[in-house]
DNA sequence: TGCCTTGAGTAAAACGTTTTAATGCGCGAC
DNA sequence: GTCGCGCATTAAAACGTTTTACTCAAGGCA
């Protein structure tokens, strides 16, 4: 009669296989403490017939490491899913996924939900990576409170958190720069109502840039969870009241699909009538017709670089507060 | 002196400051037997003035469960990932992440990479969905091993498995269908050689139907890992051998961006001269130009019915062994 | 009244690992 | 010869839950 018969093996059961003691198994699985050549050949003698396989639960409750990583946005799924659920989220999940296996670690990732307690109830975690948190993110207050290592992809708002710059002000001017020289004059932004420091950051560039080459700004705003049907309506009424506009910034690419309708709706030709730009470069920009000129955030290295700090932040090294990520690059296409 | 100070609170510090013993805190919060209100009450309160929160890590290793699926493909990262790291893996992924919330479970996304072992290492989970797997697929075997629930989507070659139907027999037909209507008649098909089944029901049928129309069936191996450039260089040469061909039926879209690429440099127009379908309607399909005629095979709904499935599996319940998923729809563009 | 059931509660066991403190042993230095 | 040291090893503790087996009191029923 085999005392192993119907569970599964444990380190008990490799042990006394290998007729040593848990500790020594757990010191040759490990690596931390050295084990006789001999010792340690036995040991793996023994896991390869009992086809024992460590008990990740077990090993998490004892050293209090998950060996997984999150990634997170309180952005509504109504802009941060969008089209086909793909975009900002995945793009980075995608690459902080892969990144994170160097580290021998396993990514989660947390859908953007309306209740962020509900999305994180089960899920352990050393350390998360939050995407443009908003003020008084309620992933970030979360997380505060687990005392969750965080890293912050673009600006937090009130907190203090190590973050990664996707230079929101290079962003904006490379934009309206772009605007500008294709020959609009009448420049609306459409932005979030939430507070982001994305919005503010993108609205102060606007407006300051507005003020020096003497166009009144017109700044619309719209609930990023309204997405793309509330920026299509804001989109009408804004030619409705502004009808001499020729460009329009979408700082969210949701948005830009709603600008696309109303324009096609209003009779307005893109590019000639009134060109249009985006921020991220994702499926909708690219699939748009004209194509939207968009900017390559160069998401994957962004999210290498915050898997990396966020790595470095959970082993205990001392890293900076802000990290400079790639410069992002205009992608011009046929909407301006 | 608090005797809390320094550690995390745990269900004996509540079970302390309620004046009851932790089994009934714990059946307080897992609601498994009937307590007190006036009980749960005083427990409710010290959790909230201790700011408990349950220890995720041990409550696993007590009931085994982990709350947690997991999804993953053997597709190597050339094709399943592709321009932009989006794709059919991530597509799924976030729509099963947000179904996975209804379980009260998260979902851990398993990247593409060469060495599955690697890649479910520190892989904890409840169940996986695993998609399109080859015969004698790494992660089917690992995961057999481990006798961790699964559930297919798309057909496994060899194992027994619960699977979703992604109706490949459908979606060849209709993309040949289309391709006949708008008159092609040298149809060459570029499918991957690896042994999955979407590829042998392809070819299947589309050597039958090109048998029953009297055309030549002409079919072009590439190496999922050589991706796009190894179906650029197989269709130069194609075109080569082959100068009548046109129409191509790339099934996967790594292929096809391959495909198009060739046909320009080799200066055929599309869809004038060939006309060129893909099965994934995905990033690839909708930025080549012309886009690409290509299906939409509803992937949302299918990762949803996969998640219910496993849920199902998990929970002990009956499951069919084949679920039919959504019906694919065809998406024609430019490209035919 | 006596017996059985039910429901709330408890003390202790159990889950499988890593870590700690202790042990024994061989070996070089004194 | 003995002391001290380093090394491999061990037995037992510890991690924080859930579950088990048990107690006790209250209440229904014959």
């Amino acid at each position: 009669m085999d005392s192993t018969a119907g569970r599964r093996p444990t380190v008990k059961d490799v042990a006394r296989i290998a007729g040593v003691s848990q500790g020594t198994v757990s010191n040759a699985l490990s690596g931390m403490r050295g084990v006789d050549p001999e010792t340690r050949q036995r040991i793996d003698q023994a896991i390869a017939t009992l086809g024992y396989i460590p008990n990740l639960a077990a090993r998490r409750m004892r050293t209090g490491r998950t060996n997984t990583i999150a990634v997170m946005t309180s952005m509504p799924a109504a802009v941060s899913a969008g089209s086909s659920r793909l975009g900002f989220l995945m793009e980075i999940a995608a690459s902080a996924a892969i990144h994170a296996l160097d580290y021998n670690s396993a990514l989660v990732l947390v859908p953007p939900v309306a209740d962020p307690a509900v999305a994180l109830r089960h899920v352990a975690m050393d350390g998360a990576i939050v995407i443009e948190p908003q003020t008084d993110d309620a992933f970030l207050l979360l997380l505060k409170r687990r005392g969750v290592p965080v890293v912050v992809i673009g600006q937090p708002a009130s907190v203090d958190l190590p973050w990664v710059d996707m230079h929101y002000y290079r962003t904006a001017e490379m934009l309206l720069a772009h605007l500008l020289t294709q020959g609009a004059r009448r420049i609306a932004l459409i932005v979030g109502t939430s507070s982001r420091v994305s919005h503010h950051v993108t609205l102060e560039r606007y407006e300051s840039w507005m003020l020096l080459e003497g166009i009144p700004p017109c700044v619309i705003y719209v609930p990023e969870a309204d997405g793309e049907d509330g920026s299509y309506r804001a989109t009408l009424d804004l030619l409705r009241s502004n009808p001499d506009i020729d460009g329009i910034f979408a700082s969210i690419d949701a948005f830009a699909s709603g600008v696309m309708r109303a324009l096609r709706d209003m009779g307005r030709a893109v590019p000639s009538d009134v060109r249009v730009v985006t921020r991220y470069n994702g499926l909708r920009a690219r699939e748009e017709r004209p194509a939207l000129t968009a900017v390559d955030l160069h998401l994957d290295q962004i999210a290498a670089l915050a898997t990396r700090l966020l790595m470095d932040l959970i082993a205990g090294r001392e890293i900076e507060r802000i990290t400079a990520g790639p410069i992002p690059s205009l992608v011009v296409r046929g909407s301006s």
